[in-house]
DNA sequence: ACAAACTAGTTTGGTACCAAATAATCTGAC
DNA sequence: GTCAGATTATTTGGTACCAAACTAGTTTGT
């Protein structure tokens, strides 16, 4: 036996399945999850690397320019849960935004412990100008896989955060 | 019209699906890989925060030790590769692991450049107690998916890991 | 034999990221 | 009207992570 087929990846997994035989693991659960945060990493090296370096920008970054553009002007808190990240590292992130030129900040009169985030003209250019490319990037990304294939993958990960968003709430 | 569906992730989706209408994106592609990263930060927080924060361990200290726990001792650079870690990256959090007394360096008298690493008694038994906890919290993580699903998305991630590692070919 | 080219690992300098603590402001109960 | 508690953003302290520069050791070509 032990056929091989030419895909590291997938011999990987094998090998991993012999050594650990009669652990009763949960294996396919194993490799779909060690397959989420490779596939994750790999995509935003490449596009740190690629699209994304000329300008500067990190995935988080992107994705703050991507939020504001598509939504408008929001507050800390809600771009926070947008991008999902921590209001902490937004603020840090809207700072480097900030001082690059692409977002401002503007404090409210009626709430003074608010804070909106809005795009400049820079950065309205930018994300418009940039979108698209990186657009391109994510469908190269998924080179190979059928417009089906694309809808069941998000739809299967859509499942596992509502899954791990639950797992909060306990 | 305006169905709603009560899934506030495929709501936000079709909200932007609506805004870009007209530019010509691949909204499949941009809803796929947008999900493969927040799934994986989210499952990354929720392992951190639960069953890896008794022990301190980040997902990336524990994929050391797991790969050293299936493959064995093994020099800086092959671990670095099976844990898709920079060669950098690696050095700091052997560091830590070190530190931790969970594994060990040791120098290579045929060649003293290299560097091998293994688990100590401590680490080993870490891992090998572990290892079925953090499985366990895989599987919830996948609560919902069918096996034949579970398998489809390691097939669907593997080839967008693929398709990443061409994109550097060139 | 020995300099040039190469290789393995570490260091450096920087951002991103989080949780928890803090500062500033607002609200409601009295 | 005031003050205790809630709420908003920021700061703090720490790890993780990368690319590129660096250090020490090894190989190769002549």
């Amino acid at each position: 036996m032990n056929k091989r087929d030419n895909d590291p990846l997938l011999d990987a997994e094998q090998d991993v399945r012999t050594r650990l035989a009669g652990m009763s693991l949960d294996m396919e659960a194993s490799n779909a999850v060690n397959n989420i945060y490779r596939a994750a990493a790999a995509v935003r090296r490449r596009a740190e690397g690629g699209v994304l370096a000329p300008h500067n920008l990190s995935w988080g970054g992107l994705t703050i320019l991507w939020v504001l553009w598509i939504w408008g002007e929001q507050s800390t808190a809600r771009l926070a849960d947008e991008c999902d990240l921590s209001k902490g590292t937004l603020t840090g992130m809207v700072g480097t935004l900030e001082s690059q030129g692409l977002v401002v900040r503007r404090k409210l009169d009626s709430d003074r412990r608010r804070v909106l985030v809005d795009l400049t003209d820079d950065g309205s250019k930018l994300i418009a100008d940039l979108f698209p490319r990186f657009n391109a990037f994510e469908a190269e990304v998924l080179d190979g896989l059928t417009v089906a294939e694309r809808i069941e993958l998000a739809r299967l990960l859509r499942m596992v955060i509502r899954n791990t968003e639950k797992m909060a709430e306990r």
